[in-house]
DNA sequence: CGCTAGATGACAATGATTTCCACGTCCAGG
DNA sequence: CCTGGACGTGGAAATCATTGTCATCTAGCG
């Protein structure tokens, strides 16, 4: 993986979007790294990842910056029974839902328009507020089904 | 809670039902406590419960009769952030989804059949096959926005 | 340049879940 | 009734992601 060279435009203004951050390298890196992760991953793997580029950053920075992150809706979370909580990049604003392969991992994201206002009804229905989802898609994608 | 006296017929047709499952008190008090249990639980919670019931049992053994249970769809199971895993009785066959109150924890199962005709259209026209879905709802419900 | 709130990171702590392993219990066959 | 093996049990130890602690560092401001 390239590492070199000045920021990509996006990621700086990924930084900038970050509340009460300040801007520093280790942060810089991890944002770097995860636009340079087209899947899911873990904190650890991003840990390892940025290890393997070179660069110097603790684990506990890397949990915050991701939870950082995260509360910024910059990063969109599954979760891994296996691996505990998996980050990815957001492509664009707003709310994403995932196909994820159980195979590789590979993830693809899907139209949910359907789900969203479903669930916005649900929350009308039932009397309960500020109702919030979670949904998981999981399968095996044709490249993985073909090879196995 | 009551815990004397013999099993509802309905709780010894589930222990039945495990597959690989000889029958034993522990599995049989796992059983009744889920079956009193309206709410989600965690497995600590449920080792907790029967402990106050004057059951002894392990939490070892409590972790590998909820995942036997789960393993045999008897139970329905959710993700949370500070308990880890929770349980329920699955109160019919089939596939649920349930809105959980962020505060008090209860639950009430939902209607969801838009979301499973559209998961199985997402399965259809992306190339994955065996799709199976997670949807976890959670929100604040009526007594609790007024309680606080 | 110097200050200070915010950031970092090595390490310890937490807590749910799993693994280990010695022991108990049930059942079939002798 | 005895015996052997398969399965079940449970306490303790191990695992592992995640979070807390705290001394040290540094970006950004005046």
């Amino acid at each position: 993986m390239i590492v070199g060279g000045g920021l990509p435009g996006e990621v700086a203004d990924a930084v900038r979007d970050v509340p009460s951050g300040r801007s520093t390298p280790q942060r810089a890196a991890v944002l770097r790294v995860l636009a340079a992760c087209p899947d899911f991953v873990s904190a650890q793997e991003l840990h390892a990842r940025l290890a393997a580029d070179g660069v110097s950053i603790g684990l506990t920075t890397v949990y915050r910056s991701v939870q950082a992150l995260e509360r910024a809706g910059l990063l969109d979370v599954v979760r891994d029974d296996a691996e505990g909580r998996l980050y990815r990049r957001r492509p664009a604003a707003g709310h994403r839902h995932y196909l994820i392969c159980r195979d590789c991992g590979r993830s693809q994201s899907v139209d949910a328009d359907v789900v969203e206002e479903w669930a916005e009804r649900v929350g009308e229905c039932t009397g309960f507020s500020a109702v919030e989802h979670i949904l998981e898609l999981t399968g095996v994608c044709a490249r993985c089904r073909v090879g196995s």
